[in-house]
DNA sequence: TGTACATCAGTGAACGCGCGTTCACTGATGTAC
DNA sequence: TGTACATCAGTGAACGCGCGTTCACTGATGTAC
Protein backbone atom coordinates (compact mmCIF):
# COMPACT_ATOMS: atom_id res chain seq x y z
CA UNK A 1 0.00 0.00 0.00
CA UNK A 2 2.76 2.82 -0.90
CA UNK A 3 1.42 6.17 -0.97
CA UNK A 4 2.49 9.26 -3.30
CA UNK A 5 4.88 11.72 -2.07
CA UNK A 6 2.14 14.29 -1.33
CA UNK A 7 0.51 11.42 0.77
CA UNK A 8 4.04 10.64 2.69
CA UNK A 9 4.20 14.09 3.56
CA UNK A 10 0.59 14.70 4.76
CA UNK A 11 1.52 11.38 7.25
CA UNK A 12 4.44 13.19 8.32
CA UNK A 13 2.61 16.12 9.59
CA UNK A 14 -0.21 14.48 11.48
CA UNK A 15 2.27 12.26 13.33
CA UNK A 16 4.50 15.89 14.03
CA UNK A 17 1.48 17.02 15.37
CA UNK A 18 -0.19 14.34 17.53
CA UNK A 19 3.84 14.13 18.92
CA UNK A 20 3.40 18.06 19.43
CA UNK A 21 0.48 17.86 21.47
CA UNK A 22 0.78 14.81 23.17
CA UNK A 23 4.41 15.27 24.66
CA UNK A 24 3.59 18.01 26.18
CA UNK A 25 0.34 17.08 27.54
CA UNK A 26 1.88 13.54 28.47
CA UNK A 27 5.25 13.92 28.87
CA UNK A 28 7.91 12.22 26.84
CA UNK A 29 7.93 9.27 28.74
CA UNK A 30 3.83 9.46 29.01
CA UNK A 31 3.28 9.71 25.13
CA UNK A 32 4.27 6.18 23.63
CA UNK A 33 4.86 6.01 20.12
CA UNK A 34 1.89 3.72 19.52
CA UNK A 35 -0.53 6.79 21.29
CA UNK A 36 0.93 8.94 18.68
CA UNK A 37 0.87 7.08 15.23
CA UNK A 38 -3.29 6.27 16.31
CA UNK A 39 -3.89 9.66 16.99
CA UNK A 40 -2.30 10.40 13.46
CA UNK A 41 -4.38 7.59 11.74
CA UNK A 42 -1.48 5.54 11.37
CA UNK A 43 -0.67 1.92 12.94
CA UNK A 44 2.73 2.11 14.91
CA UNK A 45 4.75 -0.22 12.61
CA UNK A 46 4.77 2.12 10.06
CA UNK A 47 6.67 5.00 12.29
CA UNK A 48 10.28 4.21 11.53
CA UNK A 49 9.63 5.04 7.78
CA UNK A 50 9.32 9.13 8.87
CA UNK A 51 11.64 9.03 12.27
CA UNK A 52 14.59 7.16 13.07
CA UNK A 53 13.52 7.02 16.88
CA UNK A 54 11.38 8.54 19.76
CA UNK A 55 14.74 10.77 19.93
CA UNK A 56 14.00 11.63 16.15
CA UNK A 57 10.54 12.35 16.53
CA UNK A 58 10.97 14.70 19.65
CA UNK A 59 13.91 17.02 18.00
CA UNK A 60 11.39 17.55 15.25
CA UNK A 61 8.63 17.88 17.29
CA UNK A 62 10.34 20.40 19.85
CA UNK A 63 11.57 22.44 16.56
CA UNK A 64 7.89 22.62 15.43
CA UNK A 65 6.63 23.20 18.68
CA UNK A 66 8.95 26.26 19.68
CA UNK A 67 8.33 27.97 16.18
CA UNK A 68 4.67 27.98 16.68
CA UNK A 69 4.61 29.03 19.70
CA UNK A 70 6.95 31.65 19.43
CA UNK A 71 5.30 32.65 16.12
CA UNK A 72 3.25 35.39 17.32
CA UNK A 73 6.01 37.03 18.76
CA UNK A 74 8.02 37.10 15.34
CA UNK A 75 5.40 37.12 13.06
CA UNK A 76 7.33 39.91 10.96
CA UNK A 77 4.81 43.30 10.08
CA UNK A 78 2.76 43.18 13.69
CA UNK A 79 4.61 41.14 16.13
CA UNK A 80 2.54 40.99 19.68
CA UNK A 81 4.60 42.93 22.64
CA UNK A 82 6.21 41.19 25.06
CA UNK A 83 3.59 42.45 27.81
CA UNK A 84 0.56 41.49 25.71
CA UNK A 85 2.53 37.89 24.89
CA UNK A 86 3.56 37.90 29.03
CA UNK A 87 -0.52 38.40 30.05
CA UNK A 88 -1.28 35.38 27.70
CA UNK A 89 1.05 33.17 28.87
CA UNK A 90 0.03 33.73 32.41
CA UNK A 91 -3.78 32.96 31.61
CA UNK A 92 -5.46 30.15 32.99
CA UNK A 93 -6.13 28.93 29.16
CA UNK A 94 -2.72 28.35 29.13
CA UNK A 95 -2.24 26.65 32.34
CA UNK A 96 -5.13 24.44 31.31
CA UNK A 97 -4.13 23.53 27.83
CA UNK A 98 -0.08 22.52 28.24
CA UNK A 99 -0.62 20.56 24.80
CA UNK A 100 -1.00 23.74 22.85
CA UNK A 101 1.40 26.05 25.60
CA UNK A 102 4.58 26.59 25.61
CA UNK A 103 6.83 23.34 25.43
CA UNK A 104 9.63 24.83 27.74
CA UNK A 105 6.92 24.96 30.59
CA UNK A 106 5.50 21.45 29.77
CA UNK A 107 8.54 19.65 28.95
CA UNK A 108 11.82 21.17 30.63
CA UNK A 109 13.20 19.03 33.42
CA UNK A 110 12.58 15.95 31.16
CA UNK A 111 14.55 17.71 28.16
CA UNK A 112 17.24 18.16 30.98
CA UNK A 113 17.29 14.35 31.26
CA UNK A 114 17.26 13.95 27.61
CA UNK A 115 19.77 12.95 24.98
CA UNK A 116 22.30 16.05 23.59
CA UNK A 117 20.38 16.41 20.48
CA UNK A 118 16.73 17.11 21.84
CA UNK A 119 18.65 19.73 24.64
CA UNK A 120 20.31 21.23 21.53
CA UNK A 121 16.41 21.62 19.61
CA UNK A 122 15.68 23.11 23.36
CA UNK A 123 18.28 25.19 23.46
CA UNK A 124 17.67 26.92 19.70
CA UNK A 125 13.76 26.93 20.18
CA UNK A 126 14.05 28.79 23.66
CA UNK A 127 16.66 31.61 22.18
CA UNK A 128 13.71 32.21 19.36
CA UNK A 129 11.42 33.23 22.26
CA UNK A 130 14.38 35.28 23.99
CA UNK A 131 14.86 36.96 20.60
CA UNK A 132 11.14 37.46 20.03
CA UNK A 133 10.95 38.91 23.28
CA UNK A 134 13.94 40.98 23.25
CA UNK A 135 13.57 42.58 19.51
CA UNK A 136 15.71 45.81 20.28
CA UNK A 137 18.56 43.86 20.56
CA UNK A 138 20.35 45.60 23.10
CA UNK A 139 22.39 43.40 26.12
CA UNK A 140 19.98 44.92 29.41
CA UNK A 141 16.56 44.16 26.71
CA UNK A 142 18.21 40.59 26.58
CA UNK A 143 18.82 40.16 30.23
CA UNK A 144 15.19 41.36 31.01
CA UNK A 145 13.98 39.21 28.60
CA UNK A 146 15.78 35.83 30.12
CA UNK A 147 14.86 36.98 33.57
CA UNK A 148 10.91 37.86 32.45
CA UNK A 149 11.22 34.42 30.35
CA UNK A 150 11.91 32.76 33.59
CA UNK A 151 9.31 34.25 35.67
CA UNK A 152 6.90 32.99 33.16
CA UNK A 153 7.86 29.51 32.68
CA UNK A 154 8.38 29.05 36.52
CA UNK A 155 4.83 30.64 37.25
CA UNK A 156 3.47 28.14 34.62
CA UNK A 157 5.25 24.97 36.00
CA UNK A 158 4.08 25.86 39.22
CA UNK A 159 0.30 26.88 39.02
CA UNK A 160 0.07 23.62 37.07
CA UNK A 161 0.97 21.16 39.79
CA UNK A 162 -0.68 22.99 42.49
CA UNK A 163 -4.27 23.20 43.75
CA UNK A 164 -6.29 25.89 41.90
CA UNK A 165 -6.18 28.32 44.73
CA UNK A 166 -2.89 28.82 44.77
CA UNK A 167 -2.43 28.12 41.35
CA UNK A 168 -4.60 31.47 40.49
CA UNK A 169 -2.70 33.72 43.54
CA UNK A 170 0.94 32.64 41.55
CA UNK A 171 -0.54 33.84 38.09
CA UNK A 172 -1.64 36.62 39.34
CA UNK A 173 1.12 37.71 41.24
CA UNK A 174 3.24 37.89 38.12
CA UNK A 175 1.01 39.30 35.96
CA UNK A 176 2.74 42.17 34.20
CA UNK A 177 2.85 45.36 35.44
CA UNK A 178 4.63 45.06 38.15
CA UNK A 179 8.54 45.04 37.61
CA UNK A 180 9.98 43.18 34.41
CA UNK B 1 14.02 -12.62 59.39
CA UNK B 2 11.98 -10.34 60.72
CA UNK B 3 13.77 -6.85 61.77
CA UNK B 4 13.20 -4.99 65.28
CA UNK B 5 10.96 -2.09 65.11
CA UNK B 6 13.70 -0.10 65.34
CA UNK B 7 15.87 -1.53 62.11
CA UNK B 8 12.52 -1.13 60.32
CA UNK B 9 12.15 2.44 61.08
CA UNK B 10 15.79 2.73 59.57
CA UNK B 11 14.62 1.01 56.87
CA UNK B 12 11.96 3.09 55.91
CA UNK B 13 14.20 6.26 56.18
CA UNK B 14 16.74 5.19 53.89
CA UNK B 15 14.23 3.86 51.36
CA UNK B 16 13.07 7.95 51.57
CA UNK B 17 16.00 9.21 51.31
CA UNK B 18 16.70 6.89 48.22
CA UNK B 19 13.04 8.25 46.42
CA UNK B 20 13.86 11.81 47.52
CA UNK B 21 17.29 11.67 45.78
CA UNK B 22 16.54 9.64 42.72
CA UNK B 23 13.30 11.08 41.78
CA UNK B 24 14.69 14.59 41.79
CA UNK B 25 17.32 12.64 39.23
CA UNK B 26 15.44 10.71 36.92
CA UNK B 27 12.03 12.34 37.25
CA UNK B 28 8.89 10.29 38.91
CA UNK B 29 8.66 7.29 36.01
CA UNK B 30 12.40 7.66 35.41
CA UNK B 31 13.09 5.95 39.35
CA UNK B 32 11.93 2.81 39.36
CA UNK B 33 10.81 1.44 43.07
CA UNK B 34 14.00 -1.58 41.86
CA UNK B 35 16.53 0.98 41.51
CA UNK B 36 15.32 2.66 44.40
CA UNK B 37 14.82 -0.16 46.73
CA UNK B 38 18.53 -1.26 45.55
CA UNK B 39 20.01 1.99 46.42
CA UNK B 40 18.07 1.36 50.21
CA UNK B 41 20.42 -1.88 50.19
CA UNK B 42 17.15 -3.52 50.11
CA UNK B 43 15.28 -5.94 47.40
CA UNK B 44 12.17 -4.79 45.22
CA UNK B 45 9.76 -7.10 47.02
CA UNK B 46 9.97 -5.89 50.07
CA UNK B 47 9.04 -2.60 49.40
CA UNK B 48 5.13 -2.77 50.25
CA UNK B 49 5.61 -3.83 54.13
CA UNK B 50 6.60 0.11 54.23
CA UNK B 51 4.58 1.78 51.17
CA UNK B 52 1.34 0.89 49.73
CA UNK B 53 2.79 1.74 46.08
CA UNK B 54 4.43 4.16 44.17
CA UNK B 55 2.38 7.16 44.64
CA UNK B 56 2.22 7.18 48.12
CA UNK B 57 6.25 6.51 48.33
CA UNK B 58 6.73 10.04 46.47
CA UNK B 59 3.96 11.62 48.32
CA UNK B 60 5.97 10.69 51.26
CA UNK B 61 9.09 11.38 49.79
CA UNK B 62 7.87 15.27 48.18
CA UNK B 63 6.65 16.17 51.83
CA UNK B 64 10.13 15.15 53.14
CA UNK B 65 12.40 16.71 50.48
CA UNK B 66 10.41 20.13 50.48
CA UNK B 67 10.86 20.22 54.54
CA UNK B 68 14.34 19.54 53.71
CA UNK B 69 14.99 22.26 51.68
CA UNK B 70 13.14 24.96 52.59
CA UNK B 71 14.67 24.36 56.00
CA UNK B 72 16.89 26.96 55.89
CA UNK B 73 14.37 29.77 55.02
CA UNK B 74 12.36 28.02 58.60
CA UNK B 75 15.00 27.21 60.84
CA UNK B 76 13.74 29.28 63.85
CA UNK B 77 16.72 31.13 65.78
CA UNK B 78 18.76 32.16 62.43
CA UNK B 79 17.10 31.49 59.44
CA UNK B 80 18.43 32.31 55.91
CA UNK B 81 17.57 35.88 54.30
CA UNK B 82 15.06 35.28 50.87
CA UNK B 83 17.91 37.13 49.46
CA UNK B 84 20.57 34.80 50.40
CA UNK B 85 18.32 32.05 49.31
CA UNK B 86 17.71 33.10 46.19
CA UNK B 87 21.95 33.31 45.14
CA UNK B 88 21.96 30.24 46.46
CA UNK B 89 18.98 28.82 44.60
CA UNK B 90 20.27 30.51 41.57
CA UNK B 91 23.74 29.17 41.40
CA UNK B 92 25.67 26.59 39.02
CA UNK B 93 25.39 24.05 41.85
CA UNK B 94 21.80 24.07 42.35
CA UNK B 95 21.21 22.97 38.38
CA UNK B 96 23.95 20.32 38.37
CA UNK B 97 22.39 18.73 41.65
CA UNK B 98 19.13 18.09 40.66
CA UNK B 99 19.24 15.18 43.08
CA UNK B 100 19.72 17.34 46.46
CA UNK B 101 17.89 20.81 44.30
CA UNK B 102 14.38 21.79 44.96
CA UNK B 103 11.55 19.19 43.98
CA UNK B 104 9.25 21.75 42.57
CA UNK B 105 12.23 22.67 39.67
CA UNK B 106 13.30 19.30 39.47
CA UNK B 107 9.28 17.56 39.41
CA UNK B 108 6.79 20.43 38.12
CA UNK B 109 5.58 19.67 35.30
CA UNK B 110 5.33 15.62 36.12
CA UNK B 111 3.43 16.45 39.44
CA UNK B 112 0.86 18.16 37.08
CA UNK B 113 -0.21 15.38 35.95
CA UNK B 114 0.11 12.74 39.39
CA UNK B 115 -2.43 12.13 41.29
CA UNK B 116 -4.53 14.31 43.49
CA UNK B 117 -3.23 13.35 46.82
CA UNK B 118 0.25 13.81 44.88
CA UNK B 119 -0.52 17.34 43.88
CA UNK B 120 -1.94 18.21 47.33
CA UNK B 121 1.44 17.27 49.48
CA UNK B 122 3.52 19.38 46.36
CA UNK B 123 1.24 22.29 47.12
CA UNK B 124 1.64 22.04 50.75
CA UNK B 125 5.24 22.04 49.89
CA UNK B 126 5.58 25.09 48.22
CA UNK B 127 3.21 26.58 50.51
CA UNK B 128 6.01 26.35 53.10
CA UNK B 129 8.40 27.78 50.56
CA UNK B 130 6.10 30.74 50.10
CA UNK B 131 5.52 31.65 53.91
CA UNK B 132 9.50 31.15 54.47
CA UNK B 133 10.41 33.66 51.61
CA UNK B 134 7.47 36.22 52.75
CA UNK B 135 7.91 36.19 56.49
CA UNK B 136 6.67 39.40 57.64
CA UNK B 137 2.62 37.96 56.50
CA UNK B 138 2.19 41.04 54.30
CA UNK B 139 -0.01 40.40 51.14
CA UNK B 140 2.92 42.68 49.17
CA UNK B 141 5.42 40.11 51.03
CA UNK B 142 3.45 37.38 49.65
CA UNK B 143 3.09 38.06 46.33
CA UNK B 144 6.56 39.27 46.37
CA UNK B 145 7.35 35.71 47.20
CA UNK B 146 5.08 34.13 44.79
CA UNK B 147 6.86 36.08 41.49
CA UNK B 148 10.39 35.53 43.08
CA UNK B 149 9.70 31.54 43.57
CA UNK B 150 8.70 31.76 39.83
CA UNK B 151 11.32 33.23 38.57
CA UNK B 152 13.52 31.13 40.28
CA UNK B 153 11.92 27.72 39.34
CA UNK B 154 11.91 28.84 36.14
CA UNK B 155 15.64 29.87 35.83
CA UNK B 156 16.60 26.62 36.90
CA UNK B 157 14.32 24.32 35.11
CA UNK B 158 15.25 26.28 32.03
CA UNK B 159 18.77 26.30 32.70
CA UNK B 160 19.33 22.84 33.01
CA UNK B 161 17.56 22.24 30.01
CA UNK B 162 19.62 24.37 27.73
CA UNK B 163 23.21 24.40 27.07
CA UNK B 164 25.86 25.80 28.95
CA UNK B 165 26.13 29.35 27.91
CA UNK B 166 22.42 30.48 27.39
CA UNK B 167 22.59 28.39 31.32
CA UNK B 168 24.72 30.92 33.06
CA UNK B 169 23.05 33.51 30.99
CA UNK B 170 19.84 32.67 32.28
CA UNK B 171 21.04 32.55 36.07
CA UNK B 172 22.74 36.06 35.85
CA UNK B 173 19.65 37.49 34.57
CA UNK B 174 17.72 36.44 37.51
CA UNK B 175 20.08 37.07 40.17
CA UNK B 176 18.91 39.13 43.45
CA UNK B 177 19.17 43.24 43.26
CA UNK B 178 17.43 43.11 39.80
CA UNK B 179 14.05 43.99 40.78
CA UNK B 180 12.09 41.51 42.90
C1' DT C 1 2.20 7.10 -24.56
C1' DG C 2 2.51 2.08 -22.74
C1' DT C 3 4.48 -1.54 -20.36
C1' DA C 4 7.49 -4.06 -16.81
C1' DC C 5 9.53 -3.69 -12.72
C1' DA C 6 11.75 -1.83 -8.56
C1' DT C 7 10.56 0.97 -4.66
C1' DC C 8 8.66 1.78 -0.37
C1' DA C 9 4.46 3.66 2.91
C1' DG C 10 1.82 1.30 5.70
C1' DT C 11 0.13 -3.15 8.17
C1' DG C 12 0.09 -6.32 11.87
C1' DA C 13 2.48 -9.70 14.45
C1' DA C 14 6.48 -10.60 17.04
C1' DC C 15 10.75 -9.64 19.88
C1' DG C 16 13.10 -8.67 24.33
C1' DC C 17 12.92 -5.74 28.24
C1' DG C 18 11.80 -3.33 32.49
C1' DC C 19 8.07 -1.93 35.07
C1' DG C 20 4.71 -2.17 39.43
C1' DT C 21 2.74 -5.53 42.01
C1' DT C 22 1.86 -10.16 44.22
C1' DC C 23 3.05 -14.18 46.77
C1' DA C 24 5.05 -18.31 49.17
C1' DC C 25 8.54 -18.64 52.19
C1' DT C 26 12.12 -17.73 56.12
C1' DG C 27 13.37 -16.92 60.62
C1' DA C 28 14.18 -13.27 64.17
C1' DT C 29 11.13 -10.34 66.92
C1' DG C 30 7.55 -9.32 70.03
C1' DT C 31 3.81 -11.11 73.00
C1' DA C 32 0.80 -13.97 75.93
C1' DC C 33 0.97 -16.93 79.58
C1' DT D 1 11.92 -14.83 84.42
C1' DG D 2 11.01 -18.69 80.86
C1' DT D 3 8.62 -20.80 77.33
C1' DA D 4 5.46 -21.32 73.15
C1' DC D 5 3.69 -19.15 69.54
C1' DA D 6 1.94 -15.57 66.39
C1' DT D 7 3.70 -11.73 63.78
C1' DC D 8 5.89 -9.70 60.09
C1' DA D 9 10.44 -7.42 57.62
C1' DG D 10 12.79 -8.97 54.10
C1' DT D 11 13.82 -12.37 50.09
C1' DG D 12 13.51 -13.93 45.48
C1' DA D 13 10.71 -15.69 41.90
C1' DA D 14 6.72 -14.92 39.25
C1' DC D 15 2.74 -12.34 37.09
C1' DG D 16 0.69 -9.42 33.43
C1' DC D 17 1.45 -5.33 30.88
C1' DG D 18 3.03 -1.72 27.81
C1' DC D 19 7.02 -0.05 25.84
C1' DG D 20 10.42 0.85 21.58
C1' DT D 21 11.93 -1.58 17.87
C1' DT D 22 12.15 -5.14 14.07
C1' DC D 23 10.43 -7.66 10.23
C1' DA D 24 7.90 -10.27 6.54
C1' DC D 25 4.45 -8.91 3.77
C1' DT D 26 1.17 -6.06 0.58
C1' DG D 27 0.17 -3.48 -3.29
C1' DA D 28 -0.02 1.29 -5.21
C1' DT D 29 3.51 4.55 -6.78
C1' DG D 30 7.24 6.10 -9.42
C1' DT D 31 10.70 5.01 -12.99
C1' DA D 32 13.26 3.03 -16.86
C1' DC D 33 12.70 1.73 -21.39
Amino acid sequence: VRMSAEAKDQSRARILAAAGRMFRERGIEGASLGDIMRTAGLTHGGFYRHFDGKDDLLSAALSQTFAEFAAPLLDAPAAETAQRFRTRYLSPEHVASPGAGCPAAALGPEVARAAPRVRAEFTKGLEQMVQGLARDGSPGARREALASLSLMVGAVVLARAVDNGLAEEILSACAPTRST
